[in-house]
DNA sequence: CAGCATCCGCTTTGATACTG
DNA sequence: CAGTATCAAAGCGGATGCTG
């Protein structure tokens, strides 16, 4: 555990118990699987992590309340961690730090991990239905390890790692970094098919989502 | 500067910059104090922080751009730090974290240190004003070191450190944890009088903050 | 005195190796 | 697969010293 600020203010009893390095992206990993994820998909949702911390890390949240750890029952198979209610209280948080922080997306350089799951936040956090009433639309979005489906409809952006059931509307395709730049808003769309973001299908869905 | 997770991720490029220890604390200091502050004011508001590591971290924060320092003119006067726009962009992360720290307010314990200033967060994000066409009325609250006003009018709730220009419509003392808990709403009001919360004044100002 | 910088003991982190 | 063990390196907290 660690050495709590002892300060009576609820930002610092919420770095009390999220504060310590690479707590919250293990709660960002958890928000993006939301069926649970194991000890390696932990593991290969936080690149370089020490397994050690991860193992600490996890037993801390588990006391703190925070993750939730399900010990399976028959004879084979492998325990899952999973938000807790309270964990997940933690979304607006993870949102807020993530739009605040996708400003540097653009200007970040070095080497740099990516997985396509982590889109989910920014996606969800940034994009809004502009058109509720009309009918629900899907989008698929090709970058990285793995493609990610948004579902548009009835006011409401879900997003999730996977292939959409029917065929997508839109397909938006390109360079992780130039994806993400699209999404966080400080890459225009217009300018992000100069760095390879390719948009094919209803190009309606666009301006839907507000990504004109 | 600390270490990068190296992620291309908004939440983690966010944790690059103000994810180190105190780095946080130092921005909600900064909030509350929207006049800036000097070194010492800093160090007052932040109890428990090492010297060293708080120019450190005011360096860093300057480097990223969150902090700017203004050297003063006049021969005799010491630095002020405020917060750039792009400080004052984490606002809604801050809140978002003081908010789901607040939870933890009524089961916290051990020796806690405390600053009336840091209400001002929690009071702006928590309290609203129901009845916006009614005409503006002023709260004082009196806790801790010095006294909290709330403006209240116009669908909105200012908070800052100081006493009310008038005399206030409404008080509310009490002790810290208690005062603090009512306005994280963890505390109802009505079981808030037993640890000595006190409210005095036009108290339909309660009910119009929300804190019925 | 305000605003740091330096030093030192301790804790935490990170990389790797190892185990049930 | 799901961690534990080990150890060097970095970071933290506290005290103290320097400078205008």
């Amino acid at each position: 555990m660690s050495r709590s600020y002892g300060q009576l203010c609820g930002l610092a009893l919420a770095l009390d118990v999220i504060g310590d390095r690479w707590n919250l992206l293990i709660v960002r990993e958890l928000l993006v699987r939301p069926d649970g994820a194991r000890y390696t998909d932990l593991r290969d949702g936080l690149p370089g992590v020490a397994t050690n911390l991860l193992a600490d890390r996890l037993r801390d949240l588990q006391h703190s309340g925070v993750v939730g750890r399900e010990e399976p029952k028959p004879p084979v198979a492998t325990p899952v961690f999973r938000l807790t209610e309270y964990g997940r209280a933690l979304r607006p948080a993870v949102e807020a730090l993530a739009v605040w922080g996708g400003e540097r997306v653009p200007g970040s350089s070095g080497e740099q991990d990516f997985r396509s799951r982590w889109l989910v936040v920014p996606i969800e956090a940034l994009l809004a239905d502009h058109h509720p009433d009309d009918p629900a639309v899907r989008v698929e979005v090709r970058t990285g390890d793995e493609p990610v489906v948004v579902e548009v409809g009835g006011g409401e952006v879900h997003a999730r790692a996977g292939r959409p059931q029917d065929r997508p509307d839109l397909v938006i395709s390109g360079p992780p970094k130039a994806v993400l730049g699209v999404i966080s808003g400080k890459l225009p769309i217009a300018v992000a098919a100069d760095v390879g973001v390719e948009v094919s299908g209803d190009t309606t869905v666009v301006n839907r989502l507000g990504l004109g």
